[in-house]
DNA sequence: CGGCATGTTGAAACGTTTCAACGAGAGTGG
DNA sequence: CCACTCTCGTTGAAACGTTTCAACATGCCG
């Protein structure tokens, strides 16, 4: 293996930067789990796809967040570009070489194990219960806490419809219809296919938490 | 903080067994997170609860999983006993100064979070696009892998059919229902409340997978 | 400027929920 | 031991929301 890597001190000295384009497969639901990734610039989708085609996505990865660092085996799910990305990719084996005799590093690692798991349970809470215009309040009101550094209520979305239906484990269609609602609310505004803007964020968190 | 803990060589040594009766919460959301738990018998879901007051199950822990081990300040979800539980209760103190030093602990504590986040998405995936017929027959199949020590294709389960809906993000009634098909058809017996049998396993396959 | 992917809207079909009534089983006291 | 009762489970029918299928609009790129 990298002999170069033991001998760093932190989790992010132990990789190299790598590039995907647009839609690019990162890693495949099967795959031998040999790498980490981090996420620089872009975003990338967590996805399981089934026998009859469709597809679920299970989370997104935005900048300075981890991903693939599961212990199992096998990836669990399959790992894609969204946009162009770059990540930052570093060998399990580091990371288990990092862990021993070196808490921090097996702490950071717990949370953010910790902070995906907290996001999926979010993510079951959301699809077990929530309406369609629940569900896509609830979507842009979660990006919107995340995406801090952004101007107020504007968000920047890398996402395609397609992307944002498949997350919330709805049609296209009636993710369309949802935004729509929403524009015609004057909730929220869509000024190109790739940007959002919040108007009214009171009113997106009434509706995200049902008061229809 | 308890002394004796930390001398301790593993997780399950530094604990102590608790009881708890049907329906008693084990600890709420929000609550400084303190200890974590391994369940020895019975069963315990993990929860949350909206405005609306309907329930999303997030999980359900059988003996020998471990629960609340996530890396959080506070609580997530809330824990509830199904039936009358015995678990053993571990303070997280004692769990984090058995980490330091001791890469094993640290592995399984690791082990545990990626069974948890891998058993989400799987969650999350059913809710995303499954029918209720597809929920009811994949909620079966999975218990029938885990209590691989029972009688084959015998589930003894302790769960109503309330916490079956609220796992399966469903009503009662839509459970009642796909279950009664499922009679109908054949794949499966339900001699007594808490009790399935699991007639025809490979039917009950393709039901889960869509072929329907 | 055309062509093609992506996004949006409409109307009918479908499945789930809701509301309501009824049945069955477990536990209790007579 | 039986009958009573109360909770839990099951079924039916109408209402509701989402999906499906189809057509059309928009915008991006060569």
């Amino acid at each position: 293996m990298d002999e170069a890597c033991v001998h760093k001190s932190d989790m992010d000295a132990a990789g190299v930067t790598v590039k995907f384009v647009r839609n690019e497969t990162i890693y495949s639901k099967g795959d031998e789990a040999r790498y980490s990734y981090k996420v620089i610039e872009g975003a990338v989708r967590l996805s399981r796809i089934f026998a009859d085609g469709r597809r679920q996505i299970v989370n997104f990865y935005l900048p300075d967040e981890t991903f693939g660092i599961e212990l199992t085996a096998e990836y669990t799910s399959t790992a894609e570009a969204v946009g162009d990305v770059l990540a930052l990719r570093c060998p399990r084996i580091c990371i288990a070489q990092l862990t021993e005799g070196n808490p921090d590093v097996s702490q950071k690692r717990l949370a953010m194990l910790s902070k995906s798991l907290s996001a999926a349970e979010q993510h079951v809470a959301m699809l077990g219960h929530q309406s369609a215009k629940e569900r896509v309040a609830s979507f842009f009101l979660a990006l919107e806490m995340q995406q801090h550094t952004q101007v107020e209520g504007m968000l920047d979305l890398p996402l395609s419809r397609q992307d944002i239906a498949d997350y919330l484990g709805l049609t296209i269609e009636t993710t369309c219809r949802a935004l729509s609602d929403l524009k015609r609310q004057k909730i929220i505004d869509a000024p190109s296919r790739r940007r959002i803007v919040i108007r009214d964020l009171p009113g997106l968190q009434a509706i995200a938490e049902g008061d229809t």
